[in-house]
RNA sequence: CGCGGGGUAGAGCAGUUGGCAGCUCGCCAGGCCCAUAACCUGGAGGUCGUCGGUUCGAAUCCGACCCCCGCAACCA
């Protein structure tokens, strides 16, 4: 039995859940699924990030402990859970004790390397978005949003992490598995990148700038800045460094990430490992973004959709369906309300969900006998597709067999047969149907259940529909 | 010469290694009536951003240009 150890990033909780983040675990949450149905042991591991300034800001400004904030927060992401259907084994909070000894204990080893150091650090400040700029975001020396207001000087010890040390190392990682990062151009880009020469970062901040953070080991001014906290969760949630044998048990893990971390996923982190000691991870698939009606979602902008609201309408299985099958798995992928109904209708409500109806109605007038799946060839492409990360053809496949279905069902008119015949000519295409919904498993687990139940006993009535169509419910949404 | 992604039927998108241009929605016509006014068949609709090149043959390779969108290293 192969292990599998797989994990998403960790969602910063200075707001509520993300429709990208959504992706990111469903995705994941496919990925495992397929991979316990291949029979795999898996380990599924997501979580929350907590320190830094943003949180303890945004709890002061709600008047909470920065604790208390971070609980009502965390709870609100392991929602996701039961929300989005989700089959994570592990749920780590980077406030957790386990987690912040370990991140010590992985500074006290990079240290070890001789690859941390404290260094002056300047870096422009402004007052008016409370955050620090880098030259290429200034205009004529100020910043865009506040050119009124001077930048302040912050000239402060940090300690640093020696990443130009790594580069040479990183390189050959990437040239020797060239499925390291998925898609092959984002391996291309962070390749790019590192040939270009790596500059060391800073991953510490002062306490009196920076209160909520774990603690750098033997320096009480210094708390650490989110790289060396957040990632190193990826092995203190497999109980690094006090169980090495459930670690070496799971270690290295699949990774998935949105595109605005490939550099801390693939760079940043495989240097800190390298320099810890540890293994490279395995794998790391990069999400693209999901624009709104093709724009970035923003709050300035007032067009981000909540994953929350969605599934609260419709459902686990639909928003998963959209999701999986709809956005682009090797690019971004865009949301439009006009677009997630319009799925939603053929797809799902016309599609899938008729053509459960049309064989559950037919097979019971006709009292079919129990089926049980069976595993063929749609089973092994579907597998073959999720564990290459191409969510929207493993999907595809499903689907063309409920066309083919379809096809054949009007084709062979059951019925206008009498019970023996018109069994005969829907055994076959049932048999199709339920195989199809055990690999439907992995992408809408209810769905897939009701399908497998129904036929998998006795029939004893009509089917209840899967997906309404949106004229029965279409008061239930709106802008 | 900062980096990357795009520009393919009315809309949204697929088109791995160059070989008759596809899918979903919408539209038109027919069929069916088991089913969620669903399903099936056929049809109309495209100078594949522009210009040039390589080739027997290019949406696909090469070059130039135009337009759109992200990112621009400590902003998780």
């Amino acid at each position: 039995m192969a292990q599998f150890y797989l994990t998403t990033t960790l969602p910063y909780i200075n707001s509520e859940p993300h429709l990208g983040f959504a992706l990111e675990i469903v995705r994941a949450d496919a990925l495992a699924r397929a991979h316990r149905l291949a029979g795999d042991n898996v380990f599924f591991n997501t979580g929350v990030d907590e320190h830094g300034l943003k949180v303890w800001r945004k709890a002061q400004g709600l008047g909470l402990e920065t604790q208390a904030y971070c609980d009502k927060l965390a709870a609100s992401f392991n929602d996701l859970k039961k929300l989005l259907d989700l089959s994570y084994d592990n749920f780590i909070r980077t406030t957790d004790q386990h987690h912040q000894a370990a991140a010590q204990e992985f500074w006290r080893r990079c240290l070890a390397s001789g690859d941390i150091y404290k260094q002056h650090y300047s870096v422009k400040y402004c007052v008016g978005c409370e955050m620090e700029k880098t030259d290429s975001e200034l205009e004529n020396g100020h910043c865009p949003l506040h050119p009124d207001q001077d930048l302040e000087l912050i000239d402060e010890e940090n300690y640093f992490f020696r990443l130009s040390k790594y580069q040479n190392q990183l390189l050959k990682l990437y040239d020797s598995q060239p499925d390291f990062v998925v898609p092959a151009n984002r391996l291309k880009e962070i390749r790019n990148f590192v040939a270009n020469g790596l500059q060391d970062f800073s991953i510490s901040r002062l306490v009196s700038k920076l209160p909520w953070g774990v603690a750098v080991p033997d320096d009480p001014e210094q708390v650490m800045y989110v790289w060396f906290d957040a990632l190193v969760n990826y092995i203190s949630a497999i109980g690094w460094p006090d169980k090495p044998e459930k670690f070496n048990q799971w270690w290295p893990a699949v990774q998935i990430a949105g595109k605005d971390n490939l550099r801390p996923q693939a760079l940043m982190w495989q240097a800190m490992l390298m320099s810890a000691g540890l293994p490279a991870s395995r794998q790391i698939f990069i999400d693209g973004f999901i624009t709104a009606g093709g724009q970035k979602m923003s709050k300035s902008l007032g067009n981000v959709i909540s994953p929350v609201e969605l599934v609260e309408k419709f459902g686990a299985d639909v928003v998963r369906y959209y999701l999986l099958a709809e956005i682009n798995d090797r690019d971004d992928g865009d949301y439009t309300d006009e677009r997630f109904m319009e799925v939603y209708q053929a797809d799902l409500a016309n599609g899938l969900g008729n053509l459960f109806s049309r064989l559950g109605n037919l097979a019971w007038k006709n009292g079919l006998n129990p089926l049980a799946p069976k595993i063929g060839q749609l089973y092994t492409k579907v597998i073959q597709s999720v564990e290459n990360w191409q969510f929207n053809q493993a999907v595809g496949y499903i689907w063309q067999v409920y066309r083919q279905i379809d096809k054949k069902l009007t084709e062979q008119q059951p019925w206008k047969l009498e019970t023996a015949a018109a069994q005969k000519s829907l055994q076959p295409l049932v048999e199709d149907l339920v195989d199809a919904a055990y690999c439907l498993q992995i992408f809408l687990p209810t769905t897939a259940k009701t399908i497998l139940n129904f036929f998998s006993q006795p029939i004893t009535g009509k089917p209840k529909p899967l997906f309404p169509r949106f004229d029965q419910f279409n008061n239930n949404f709106k802008k």
